[in-house]
DNA sequence: CGGAATTTTGAAACCTTTCAAATTGGGTGG
DNA sequence: CCACCCAATTTGAAAGGTTTCAAAATTCCG
C-alpha cells in the first residue's frame, strides 16, 4: 500500500524550464517558495488586461494562456501562447502598460514571480525567457506572413513541442494540448473550418495525432523538414 | 548671397525622437556627439547579421532598414521597419545573438548608440524605444493574421506615418518613402502584384498619394477608420 | 440522458497568387 | 540631348487557396 504523496512537484515544469534557462539552485529555491502561493485562473478569464498598469510579474505554473488582441468587428488574433515557466507581463520599465490582454485558454495556475531584489540570480533566466519570447514572436510573424495554412499549422505544433520539451512536459513526443480548433485558428490567422482540414491532412499523412486533449508528433524532424522549420537559437552559449 | 551652412542638424530626426521619448538635454548632447561619427550603409547591405553576437547598439540616423527573415525556398518576410531614431540590436543580455538580420532598404546613415554608462539618462528613452518596438511587432502580427490585403496596406502606411511623425519627418501628412512595392509586399505578406493593386485602390479612393519616393496620406483619421486601426499606447504617462 | 460546445462535411463565393507580357521610369553612356 | 537598358510598375486572365455559409455528426459535461 502506497502512502499518498503530497504533490509538491506539480510546479516542476516551470522550475525546470527556468533552471534550464540559467537559474541556479538558490534561485530555484526562491521560485519554489513563490510557487507555494499558487493561484488559479479559470479558463476564459483575463490574467492581464491591455492598457492596465503592470503591477507584478507573474509566472505560469500550469495550463495554457495567450496574449490576445481583438479587433472592433470581433476578429481575434492570438499573439502567442504562454506555457508553464513563461513570465506574464515582465517589463523593465516601471509604470508600463500591458501591451496586450492575456487570457487563460485553459484553467491556469500561476504565482507571483520573484523580483530580482529577492533573487538577483534570476536576472539571466528572466532575460533569457524574454529573449525566447521575442524569438517566438518573430517566428509567429514569419508564420503568418509567409507560410501557407498547412505549413503554419505544422510549424506551430513544432514550436509548442519544443517549448513544452524545455519544461519537461513532452513524453514520447506527446503532450497535453487543451485547446479548441478555434483557438488554434485565432493563433494561426485562419478559420477554424480550415484549421480542421489542415489537421485532417496532417493526421492523414501521419505527421500528427491529437485526441482527448493529448497531441503527439511521431516524427518532429520529419515534420520540421516538411514545413521548412529551422531551430530557434537565442544565446551564444549552447 | 547665402553662406553654406554645415548640415549639423541632419541627424535631428533621431535626436528629436529620442528627446520625445524622454531623453533630457544632457542626453541629447551625448547623442549628438555620437552622431558626429556618422557611418553609411549602402542599400541592400546588412547592418546586422542573424546569429552573430551583438557587439554594439546602433542608432538609425537616416534612411530605412528592416529586420528580415528568409526561408529556405527564398520567401522573405520583413519583420518590421527601422526608421531614424530607432535602435538596432539593443539587448540587455550580454553575449546575445542577433535574432534577425537587419538589412538597409535604402542608403542608411547610423552611429554607435551611446551606452548607458556614458549617459544613464538614456535608460528610459531606450526602454521606451524598445517598448514601442514590441508594440509595433504585435501590431504586425495582427496585421498579418487578421487583416485583408487592403487593410494591411493602409494599416502599415498609418504605422509609418505615426512613427515618422514622432521623428519630425512628416510634413503636411507627407513623408519620404524610399521603398519598392516588392519590399512593401515582403512586409505585408503579400505578392508585389497584389500590393500594386491595393495601392491603386487606395489612390483611387483618395486615401493615398505616392510618387517619386514621397507618400502622402491626405486624411489619416479617415484611413484609420477605414482599416479599423486604433492608437498605439505604451506608457501610463501620456 | 439531454443540451451545448466542438468537430466535421460540402459546395459555392471570394480573395490572392501565379504567370506572362506590356508599360513606365530613372540612370548611364554615347 | 537622345538612345538605351535595367529595374520597377502595371495589366490581364486563369489557377489556387481560403473563407463563408449551412448543416450534420460527434464529443463533452452536468
Amino acid at each position: 500500500m502506497i502512502a499518498p504523496i503530497p504533490d509538491r512537484q506539480s510546479d516542476t515544469p516551470a522550475l525546470l524550464r527556468l533552471g534550464r534557462l540559467g537559474a541556479g539552485p538558490a534561485d530555484i529555491a526562491v521560485l519554489a517558495a513563490a510557487a507555494t502561493d499558487k493561484r488559479l485562473a479559470r479558463a476564459r478569464r483575463d490574467l492581464l488586461t491591455e492598457g492596465r498598469e503592470v503591477s507584478e510579474t507573474r509566472l505560469m505554473l500550469g495550463g495554457w494562456a495567450a496574449r490576445t488582441r481583438i479587433l472592433l468587428d470581433g476578429r481575434r488574433q492570438l499573439l502567442g501562447f504562454l506555457l508553464p515557466g513563461d513570465l506574464i507581463g515582465r517589463c523593465d520599465q516601471p509604470r508600463a502598460l500591458a501591451f496586450t490582454t492575456v487570457v487563460a485558454l485553459s484553467d491556469v495556475t500561476w504565482c507571483v514571480a520573484p523580483s530580482l531584489d529577492q533573487a538577483p540570480g534570476l536576472r539571466d533566466a528572466y532575460a533569457m525567457s524574454g529573449a525566447m519570447g521575442e524569438a517566438h514572436l518573430l517566428g509567429h510573424v514569419v508564420r503568418l506572413g509567409r507560410l501557407n495554412a498547412l505549413e503554419r499549422t505544422g510549424d506551430l505544433f513544432l514550436e509548442v513541442h519544443e517549448r513544452l520539451s524545455l519544461a519537461g512536459l513532452v513524453v514520447a513526443d506527446g503532450f497535453e494540448l487543451p485547446l479548441t480548433q478555434e483557438m488554434l485558428a485565432d493563433a494561426l490567422g485562419l478559420t477554424s473550418v480550415h484549421v480542421n482540414r489542415m489537421l485532417q491532412q496532417l493526421r492523414r499523412d501521419g505527421d500528427l495525432t491529437w485526441h482527448g486533449g493529448r497531441a503527439t508528433i511521431p516524427d518532429p524532424a520529419a515534420l520540421a523538414r516538411k514545413v521548412g522549420r529551422g531551430p530557434v537559437r537565442v544565446s551564444a552559449n549552447p
